[in-house]
DNA sequence: CCAGGTCAAGGGAGT
DNA sequence: ACTCCCTTGACCTGG
């Protein structure tokens, strides 16, 4: 199936449509005194609550002719304090999850996840990269669940992390950790660009992803920020090139100083007001806009969202 | 029912 | 030492 790039916008997790007018969330969660009074068992209601509306979300990604979604990282609430399968309510769940894939094929959908900012699997500290294997196993596993095969189709997005001042230190690190994860994990991890300075490039993964083959997913807006003397052309077709069995995935994202010219200019906006250029890449573009599913249809139908603000701020830090 | 305070996790950065 | 930021704002409590 061929889709122009318009058809390969996706967005992350909440959809604002069904949130608002029909209370359809995937990241019903607790706080932790919650979960040690209520335990596995809450944990397991809210899970299944999230996979059934996850249906839901996917359904009406079918109906609009949405074909890129992440999936929330909170569907299953303190998972890692536990095994899926130990949950009271898997089987329900598991069935969710393969109606989910089911309606995601019928209709060309590709679905992603974006662990949290916790897996620093280039940790110096040996707790922290077994928390960090567990909680990317447990990703890759939902997709086993719902039947997919190992890809990069299927992306499980992180950072490197942490630099602990000596990059060269935590790349081997990285690479070193990378192979106690499960088979099928390694083949759906994907490694994304940071926006600070100090922090990894796309240049500075491309090492990684010599190393170990992991691709690099490009986002657009943090090359602002930690570029390494690349264009965005160069960065994008840098981080393409890395993609061998899914086509490339791209985070788009414009700065807040479109909206609000006196927030830190990293801030992600609410719309679109840039074009969306994929270089030629073929590449899907997950938009970080915290209007969603909004900002996406507003861009296709619309176009850019006209901005006051001719010269965005951020071109004063990157120079 | 609502506003406001609080909330797992690792590390970086600004104060 | 403290606070905020990031994956993703939502949970929980007191009024």
């Amino acid at each position: 199936m061929d889709l122009s790039v318009n058809q390969r916008l996706g967005y992350a997790c909440i959809n604002n449509t069904l949130a608002e007018t029909k209370d359809i969330i995937i990241n019903r969660g607790m706080i932790k005194k919650t979960f040690n009074e209520k335990g596995i068992d809450y944990a397991s209601e809210l899970a299944l609550l999230n996979v059934k509306d996850l249906i839901r979300v996917i359904e009406w990604n079918e109906n609009i002719g949405i074909h890129f979604y992440r999936m929330s990282s909170s569907m299953f609430p303190w998972s890692s304090h536990y095994d899926l399968k130990d949950l009271k309510d898997y089987d329900e769940i598991v069935n969710c999850l393969i109606t989910v894939k089911e309606i995601a094929d019928r209709s060309y959908q590709r679905l992603t996840f974006h662990p949290g900012p916790y897996n620093i699997l280039a940790s110096d500290k040996k707790y922290v990269v077994r928390n960090a294997i567990k909680d990317l196993n447990q990703h890759s596993e939902i997709f086993d669940i719902m039947g997919y095969e190992p890809s990069h189709w299927n992306k499980i997005n992180i950072h490197i992390g942490a630099t602990y001042g000596d990059k060269p230190s935590a790349i081997d690190r990285f690479c070193e950790n990378f192979l106690l994860l499960d088979e099928s994990t390694k083949k759906r991890l994907v490694v994304e660009n940071d926006d600070k300075p100090t922090m990894f490039s796309v240049k500075d993964l491309y090492e990684v992803y010599e190393r170990i083959g992991t691709p690099i997913t490009f986002d657009v807006h943090h090359h602002k920020y930690c570029h390494s003397g690349l264009t965005h052309k160069e960065a994008a077709l840098m981080a393409a090139s890395t993609w061998k069995d899914a086509p490339p995935c791209f985070h788009f994202s414009s700065t807040i100083n479109h909206e609000q010219p006196d927030k830190i200019a990293r801030a992600h906006a609410d719309y679109i007001y840039e074009e969306i250029n994929d270089y030629g890449t073929g590449a899907w573009i997950m938009v970080e806009a915290k209007s969603k599913e909004e900002s996406i249809l507003y861009y296709i139908n619309e176009g850019v969202m006209p901005s006051e603000y001719d010269e965005p701020l951020y071109d004063i830090l990157v120079s």
